[in-house]
Formats: C-alpha cells, structure tokens, sequence
DNA sequence: AGCACGCCGACT
DNA sequence: GTCGGCGTGCTC
C-alpha cells in the first residue's frame, strides 16, 4: 500500500476525481485514509484529503505526498462514505462535502513567495523590492508596479523562484504555569537572601511556600497581588520557573451548572421514551417523531434517552436551531451530563470550534450538542442522534453542499443502527405526513408536564381597529393587557414578526423608494451610522436628505422595525421598561445572554424582539405574550409561509404562563380568517396539517412531490431567460411526463442580485431516480458558457426558500 | 480554481 | 523589443 488516492482542494468539477500519489518510504506505515495531506498539484502545493490506499495506479508518472498533516485521521471511513453521499445527493464537489463536515480552522490558506536564489544582482527594480531580504511575500511583488514580465524573466533564468505555500489556520491555545524551580526548603532559605524591601518577591515565594504546585500565571497575578515583572525576576534569580501548556478554550464554564437528575416521567413520556430505548436496546435503526405540545416535557425524554446511551457506552449527537439563543438548552444538557458533553454553534470563535470538535474526535465527550453542523460529529459508536425542533429551517444549509441535518441524521442513523428522534410541536409537514404513513413511529404528547392548560390566544381584527379609529400599532386590547400585566408585576413578550418587512426609506411626496444600484430589492435603512445598506451584495451609501427624484425633504424610512415600536410604546406607557432585541442589540458576543438575563432579574417589563424572542425562551414571570404583526409573512412567495405562520404563533404562544401564573396570549392581525392563524390559535396541529396538506396536494408541492430547483443566474437578462428555457426545454424532455412538472423560466423572487440576472426552473417530481444525472449532463453541457460568458447555474434539491 | 504557456495587438 | 490581455489546456 504505497498509494494514496487523494481528493484534492480545488473547487472544480474537472477536478472532482481522485488523484493518486506515492506514499514516501517515511509516511507508509503512518498514513492512513481521513487524513490531510499536502500534495504537488501542477505547479502548486495544496491539501488534499486521502480517501483510499493502494498498491497500484492507472497513472505512471505519480508524484510523491509531499507532507502529512494529521497523527489522527480526521475524517472516519464513515464520514468519508457520508460526505461522498452528502456531494452525490447535492450535486456538489466531494471536497466542499468533506470541507463542511470539519471546523473551518483544519482548511488551509495558501501563500506564494517569492524566494531569491543569487547574490547576483538582480535588475534594478527587483533588487529595490527584495531590500536585501531573501523572500518576499506575492502580494508585495503584485502592490509594486514592475511589470510581470521581468518577474518571469528572473524566473526563467532561476534567479527568482515561487514559493508555493500551504499555511495552517490552526491556532492553538497556551497557558502560562508558574512554579517553584527548587525544592521548598532552598526557597525558604533563599527567602533569607532577598533584600529587605523585595516585599513582592517576598510574598510570591510565600505563596509557593505554602502551595508548591504549579499554578496558572493569571491566577498568580491576582491572589499574590504581584506584577508580571516580580516573576520574571524570580526567574532569572532561579528561583521558579514557568511553562507554558496547551489548553482547550472554554466557552463555558462547567462548574457554572448546576447538576440536575432525572425526573420521573409522566405516563405520556413514558409512553413515548419507550420504543425508543427498546430501539437502543436491540441496536437497530428507526426514525421516531416526537410531537409534543410547549411544555410536555421532550427535552426529559431526549435527556433520559442520552442516559441510556451513554450507559451502554455509545455516544450521542443532538441538534438544536440555534444554540446561541437557548442558553437554557445548554444548561440542561450541561447540568446533567456535566463535561461529558462539548457544544457546537455559529457564536463560538473558530478557535472554540476547534477545540470542541477535538474533544469529540478524541473521545473526551461522549454527547454533542450543536447547530446543524454537529452533525457531522467524528463520533464512532453513536447510539442515538435527536434533532430538536425538527422544523427549523437552519436545518437546511443554504449554501453548498445544500444538504438538510434530517437527512444526514438519518444516514448515520442507518450506519450505527441506531434511532434518530425528530422533536416538534409542529412538525413540518414532510415529518408528520411520514410519521402518519408509517415511515416514521410517531409518539405524541399533548399534556404538559405541569398539567397546565396552554394559555388562552385572543385574535385582534386589526381592520376593525383600524375603523375604530386607532392608528397606531397597538389595538385597545393589547395595550389594555400590557398595563394590567405590569400593574400585577409581570412581563410582557412581543413579538415584531418582522420578515417582508424592513425599514425601507420611501419618499412621502412622491413615492420613490431607494433600491440598491445593483439588485432588485429595497434599500435597508441603518439608524446607527445613518447608512442605507443592501442585504444582498452589502451595497452601502448614506441616508439621503432629500429625495434623490423630486427634492422633496419628506424622505423618511419606513416599515415597522423594532425601533419604531419601541418609539411609540415610550410614548403610549412613559412608564415600562423596555429590552429590546433583534440583530441590532444583539450583534455584540454575549449581548443575547445579557439581555435575556437582565429580562430574567426583572429588570424590564417587556421584551420586545423578533423571531429570535419566540424560541425556547422559558420565563416564570411572562404571563403575556402579544404578535403585533401575525400575518406579515403570510403573503411571502413561499408555498410554506402558511406552515411557518402557524409554527411561529404556536411556539410564542408557549412562551405564556410556563409555571404558576396563567398565560394570555394575543394576536394582532390583517386577516384574522385565515386557517393558520385560527388553528394555531386553537393549538389545533392535526387540523392544521389536515387543512395544509390539501392545499400543497392540490398545487401540487411537498410532501405530494419533490421539489429541485435550478436558478441560472447571467450578467445578461436576455440569456438568464434563454438558458433557463434551454433547461426546461431539455429536462421536460427526459423526464417522466406523468408525474413530473417542469417549471420556467420564471424570475427568482429578487431578480438581480449583484448586476446578475436570476431566473429559475423548479421541477416537481415524484419519482424521477435519474433526475441528478439528468441535471448533470446539463452543468456540463453548459461548461463553455459558464467560463466563456459567466453563466452561473446553481441548483438546489429540496429547496426551502424558494429564492 | 489557478497556473503556465502561447499568441496577438498596442505601445515607446 | 516590451507589456498586458485573453484563450487553452493541464493538474496524479
């Protein structure tokens, strides 16, 4: 085995091969699959991942592996299966799917150099830019203006040779350990020896003294009261002596949790916890769907469940939404399984990410808990994978490889014979329409573990409203509630379901609204540095005075954003004490947890915030929960914007009245009539689902079919559309009349983007196995556009936003 | 992708 | 001749 076949980093479909190269004598015995390596690639080095060995090639003129760069594979035989099905299944290169599955920090950077190889003088203006050095960076050759040409010359005549460099981003994590350099009884006699006034050094050597073990210079510092300079001079005295050792970075503190137990389990959990340990028992795989109203206690099941596991020695994965905002999730598992447990989410630095994952690939924890990522947790033996909030839609990553953690969970589920459990109190519809044909074993739970009623959900026409003569964003009712909550000394959460709205800047005269230069979409308007700003291409120019159209100065910005409530809230209560909470207040690391927690001491009456406030947030004290905007994302171009609506009213809706003080939620809305406003107001999942399946049956989308979409995107409108009408000229072609649709060309929601041209095609199909080959033999029949003329082509299988 | 190489037209 | 721009083909 002196072979490696080598999955390369370089993102192009020509290169999505193996490529095989010599193992030198030195690495044959140390090289295994799943580990990096740098190898020559044409003129350049770069890392690649080894995915197989062998004794021989089908290439002759093999080049050698230059350097290996792991001691420990980092990617399992399994997960290499995984992510070559990940990239199959997505349509994407394997080494974006084996990039995804690891912590940023493990993909290299590379650097040229320019190295000098002659004490000859070199021409002029290169002997300037060496200054007498050696080597010198690419880039500063490319800031000098010396024409390229002479740099090729002095290669050519090997004066000059590049440098191709491979850099690793790892960064490793010291600390600094004090400690005594002699035995005690010398230090206690050389404290006779010290002058009079070296009262620091005097106190430092007490210390160790008494504690002679080695100890962390920061803590030192500040139990001795000392300065970094005292020990230094101990040091050079030889007195102590310092080190340095590595350490994990920690994101949180274990001692900061308080250990919990289990509790015991209602007879409905029990019911439900139930086929799923047998499933642990007997070591096979199944999909479970725990439907569970706010409060029936799932997360007891899936800790109870991880108990199981863990005893039988396996190791378990659970996925969350979006684990920055629910500390108290963190806590739970923390609590009970204490440092047993690493965690994985998007606000942890690369540094921290890093060390997690190294505290899982070496097996010092045996449970994982993680945003979507954490899937691909280089576990061995994993005995159960839980997906909480099973709905989510951060579950599907947006940008490749597009793959969705349920798929993934249940591909490993498979491999480890081992169950996966799908959480929800409203399931999407995919899950429950599976769980409901057998696919899935569905266990319910419609009590809450308190045996408390849900809170009760008022509906507000704010039509009706609206006739009455009250113009501003709170109806009677609500504002009535607000002050009699406060009065009583409880809190208050309201939501701003904000999405299709922004704070677009219109012109009040004429009506012109500012839109980015470069894309089809409004302008957002930023109160903190007075800047307009684009979501998509982060186009950015000042807040104009007047309008740019008719000089008119009643340019204002728009939209109901989390500001402007908050304005007019001071103005109708002068009184309440207001948290607000949306990207802006938020973007600080911490800030979240320092808000919630300041709402949570009750020094606020209300939290007001978007989104972000509705998930599994749990406070005693919050009997009132109101939505100013209930429907404001019901009219998106999204065949789910219905499910979303009715899974968002339900989970704010939970946030009432979680402990002793009963709940009251309100809803504020355009179009109180719609089903999903009524049903989530009635917790009516199943007639929900009932009522939303008829619909996606008759127009036709998920879970009736598959959906895959392919958005062509060209600097030229006119060839975006031509090419997309190539594309669904060609796919209606191949694929099965009866079942399949073939749609387009039609423009993507936001048509350009970045001075580009978007137009899609989606296909609905319902089984159509050589659909990704299909729509590969098309990539590839445009490759020559796609370099000669940038045409983009993405596509998207299982797509959740239709963008 | 990113690099070398080769051809071509423009420029001093 | 020198410089930069662009098209082409290759990477084990």
């Amino acid at each position: 085995m002196n072979i490696a076949s080598v999955i390369v980093d370089v993102q192009a479909k020509s290169i999505n091969q193996t490529f095989d190269y010599l193992i030198p004598e030195r690495y044959v015995d140390i090289l295994t699959t799943g580990m990096r390596v740098i190898v020559p690639f044409g003129p350049r080095k770069i890392t690649g991942f080894v995915v197989g060995l062998k004794d021989n090639s089908e290439f002759d003129k093999l080049k050698e592996i230059i350097e290996v760069l792991d001691i420990e594979p980092v990617l399992t035989e399994e997960l290499l299966e995984l992510g070559k099905w990940v990239a199959d299944d997505t349509l994407t290169m394997y080494i974006t799917a084996y990039q995804a599955m690891l912590p940023q920090v493990l993909k290299a950077q590379y650097k040229k150099e320019l190295v000098r190889n002659t004490d000859e003088r070199l021409p002029e203006d290169l002997e300037f830019l060496f200054a007498g050095r050696d080597y010198i960076s690419f880039e500063e050759f490319e800031q000098s203006s010396i024409p390229y040409s002479k740099l090729q010359k002095a290669i050519q005549e090997t004066a000059i040779s590049i440098n191709y460099l491979v850099k690793s981003k790892i960064t490793k994590k010291y600390v600094t350990f004090v400690e005594p350099n002699k035995e005690i009884y010398l230090i206690e006699e050389s404290l006779m020896d010290l002058p009079q006034n070296a009262t620091k050094q005097r106190e430092l050597l007490g210390y160790f003294i008494k504690h002679p073990n080695p100890i962390e210079q920061g803590k030192l510092l500040k139990l001795t009261n000392t300065t970094r300079s005292t020990i230094k001079t101990l040091i050079e005295k030889g007195l102590l002596r310092e080190y340095k050792q590595e350490v994990y970075r920690n994101p949180y503190d274990e001692n900061a949790f308080e250990r919990t137990y289990p509790l015991t389990l209602t007879e409905q959990q029990e019911r439900a916890i139930l086929p799923i340990k047998e499933k642990i028992e007997k070591q096979e795989h199944d999909v479970f769907l725990v439907h569970g109203v706010t409060g029936s206690g799932k997360t007891e099941i899936y800790l109870q469940a991880i108990q199981e596991v863990l005893e039988k020695g396996k190791e378990a994965i659970v996925l969350v939404p979006e684990i920055s905002l629910t500390p108290q999730m963190v806590k739970r598992f923390k609590g009970r399984f204490g440092d047993k447990v690493a965690v994985m989410h998007s606000a942890l630095s690369n540094g921290e990410k890093y060390d997690e994952w190294r505290k899982i690939q070496s097996k010092e924890v045996s449970v994982v808990v993680g945003a979507r990522s954490a899937i691909f947790a280089p576990f061995e033996n994993i005995g159960i994978i839980i997906i909480d909030e099973e709905h989510e839609t951060t579950y599907k990553q947006e940008d490749q490889p597009r793959y969705h953690a349920r798929d993934v969970a249940i591909k490993r589920g498979q491999y480890h014979q081992c169950p996966v459990v799908l959480g929800s109190a409203t399931p999407t519809l995919e899950s429950f329409a599976r769980a409901q044909k057998g696919v899935y074993t569905l266990a319910t739970l419609d009590k809450r573990t308190n045996e408390k009623e849900m809170p009760e959900v008022s509906i507000v026409d704010m039509r009706e409203e609206l006739h009455s003569g009250n113009r501003s964003m709170f109806s009677q009712v609500l504002k009535e509630s607000i002050e009699q909550t406060i009065a009583r000394g409880e809190q208050i959460v309201l939501l701003l379901n904000r999405r299709g709205y922004s704070t677009f800047v219109m012109c009040r005269d004429c009506g012109h609204v500012k839109e980015c230069p470069h894309c089809d979409i409004a302008l957002t308007y930023h109160k903190r540095n007075n800047q307009l700003k684009c979501h998509y291409c982060s186009y950015e120019e000042p807040m104009p005075n007047v309008c740019p159209e008719c000089s008119s100065d009643s340019i204002r910005y728009f939209g109901t954003g989390t500001q402007r409530v908050e304005e007019s809230l001071s103005q109708l209560m002068p009184h309440v004490r207001v948290i607000r909470m949306d990207v802006d207040t938020t973007r600080k690391k911490g800030a979240h947890e320092k808000l919630l927690k300041q709402f949570a001491n009750k020094e606020a009456d209300i939290l007001l915030g978007t989104q972000m406030i509705a998930k599994g947030l749990d406070f005693g004290n919050v009997t009132l929960v109101g939505v100013l905007t209930a429907d404001s994302m019901l009219h998106l171009p999204d065949f789910r914007s219905s499910e979303k609506t009715f899974q968002l009213l339900t989970q704010v809706s939970g946030r009432a009245g979680r402990h002793e003080l009963p709940g009251q939620v309100i809803i504020q809305t355009y179009t109180p009539e719609h089903y999903s406003i009524q049903l989530s107001s009635q917790y009516d999942y199943k007639q929900f689902f009932l009522q939303e399946m008829h619909i996606r049956r008759k127009f036709r989308y998920p879970p009736y079919v598959f959906l895959a979409l392919i958005t062509v995107s060209h600097p030229n409108h006119v060839r975006a559309i031509q090419f997309t009408q190539r594309i669904v000229h060609y796919l209606s072609k191949v694929v099965q009349e009866e079942t399949t649709t073939v749609l387009g060309p039609t423009p993507s929601p936001v048509t350009r983007v970045k001075d580009r041209y978007r137009y899609q095609c989606m296909i609905k199909y319902k089984n159509e196995p050589d659909l990704r080959r299909n729509i590969k033999k098309i990539i590839n029949l445009y490759e020559e556009e796609m370099r000669k003329e940038n045409l983009l082509i993405t596509v998207d299988m299982q797509p959740y936003h239709l963008m």
